[in-house]
DNA sequence: AAAGAGATGGTCT
DNA sequence: GACCATCTCTTTT
């Protein structure tokens, strides 16, 4: 139980983004306290063609090039929102996407924000978890290391992340599709 | 069960 | 003006 340190997210996101599952995502927003189990991610660097920093810095992904332990919130397709988790050293440009969550506190919350919808479907998407957890681009940039401050962040409750993860490509991308960096928590019998 | 399409807006060429 | 690190609803097998 515990927080993770800074330098556990200063190495590079391939090898962060399947230690990441099982952590525990927290986040608190309008007072409510809403939390989930990562179980897929995806990783993103900076020489990979399908990642917002290959062409370089700009003003929405500054924050995937500073410090690692940092949230990158951006908006896709104009509709939902999509959060990662900066990893590597400082001026990298490496993040983490979470593509999935498994609802642990705040259900309640939840299934107002996801409009009713079945509690499978609550969190077991990118957009669908923004939505869950009411994180959006109000909480770019925070950091996920700091004792709750920004509202956003990732604990280590004891629970380890898998000894053989699922891994496959990554999803909605059309660059570098063969890239296998998504990874996932096996499903448990 | 699978496939298709619309929504919707910021970012970058 | 094109392109999305998506989701949901509708239509078709």
């Amino acid at each position: 139980m515990g927080a993770l340190g800074r330098p556990w997210f200063e190495r590079d996101a391939p090898v962060v983004a399947p230690e990441l599952l099982n952590k525990l995502l927290v986040a608190q927003v309008g007072g409510v306290v809403c939390s989930g189990r990562i179980v897929e991610t995806e990783a993103y660097t900076e020489d990979d063609p399908a990642s917002h920093t290959f062409t370089g810095r700009t003003d929405r992904n500054a924050v995937m090039f500073g410090s690692a332990g940092h949230l990158y919130v951006y908006l896709s397709y104009g509709i939902h929102h999509c959060l990662n988790v900066v990893t590597g050293r400082q001026g990298d440009g490496q993040a983490v996407l979470l593509r999935a969550l498994r609802p642990v506190t705040g259900l309640e919350t939840m299934r107002i924000r996801r409009n009713g919808r079945p509690d499978a479907e609550l969190a077991n998407g990118p957009g669908k978890l923004a939505q869950a957890l009411g994180v959006s681009l109000t909480q770019n940039g925070a950091d996920l290391l700091g004792p709750t401050a920004s509202g956003v962040a990732i604990i280590d409750d004891g629970v380890a992340a898998p000894l053989e993860p699922a891994i496959g490509p990554r999803i909605g991308i059309s660059k570098a599709t063969a890239t296998p960096w998504r990874f996932r928590v096996p499903l448990t019998t």
